[in-house]
DNA sequence: TTATTTTTCGCAACCTTGTTGCAAATTATT
DNA sequence: AATAATTTGCAACAAGGTTGCGAAAAATAA
């Protein structure tokens, strides 16, 4: 694991700090998406507050989290495919928002599926956020 | 169109001030989506900031406007169909973001597709936020 | 209309979240 | 090990958002 995470910041591009091996250690113990004060709790008094954010802004810029749009202001991260890397992201999937526990999870196996739009408008991206109750909760 | 302003109020079960007859003007004058920036800077001067989230803040309660979610950290609100009303919304409409002109746009006529989930998720409610460009900047 | 009750507004003060510059510490390179 | 490059923590700041409370404005009653 200790190895594995070395790995996967060297392959992004990322040198090896003990901020950035914790945090993306935080992502791989948790499955699930995480914001950035779910991470400051965490990771707590480990870390100044600045170095929290920027190691996601790094982690963004390489590909190795994506975030997920939410309805109210919270931004949340999530693990990337292995195939991301630096401004190209695969991560073409529903997320899902449990409104009891508000994990918020990524759904690899479903598809978004294509729309239609009207005349004049072109896609670059569809993001679908799907709310709900979880598997956990139900 | 003052007379329906006021209208729009009172179904609601909104007290008729000057400063929530003059933003919910703004969203009707202006077709598209609006943050609390655009309207600060719409109504400046006129009204105290905090006056604007409260306004805001009783339009979403009572479901006079309904907000879309976005990947950055910027809240965004749209005026919410007749039949809306107080915690009972029927915007299940797709949502545009043009990334030229920033411009976010109720596709009211493009229907949200089923997604079909795995086993144990149940759906209350399904998102879909297309970025691209608008027919405006085409 | 005027009087009374209810709601909303504006201000100030505060909190949370996010950003920037810079010197010290850490990591990568030679 | 020595040097160069990157990252970190601190402090200071800026933006965004919230809360309490007296004054003002709306709604309701008389
Ligand atoms: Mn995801
Ligand atoms: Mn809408
Ligand atoms: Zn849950
Ligand atoms: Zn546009």
């Amino acid at each position: 694991m200790e190895a594995s995470i070395d790995d996967i910041l060297k392959k992004n591009q990322l040198s090896v700090t003990s901020s950035r091996k914790k945090i993306l250690e935080l992502f791989l113990v948790n499955n699930g998406a995480l914001s950035h004060g779910d991470i400051e709790k965490k990771a707590a008094s480990k870390f100044d507050r600045v170095t929290v954010y920027r190691t996601l802004q790094a982690f963004l810029e390489k590909g190795v989290i994506h975030n997920i749009p939410t309805a109210d202001n919270s931004i949340r991260y999530a693990l990337c495919k292995d195939d991301c890397s630096e401004g190209h992201h695969h991560d073409n999937h529903v997320h899902f928002i449990c409104n009891n526990c508000s994990s918020t999870i990524c759904l690899d196996n479903v598809i978004i599926p294509s729309i239609k739009l009207p005349k004049g408008y072109t896609s670059t991206q569809v993001e679908v956020v799907v709310s709900g109750v979880c598997k956990e909760c139900k």
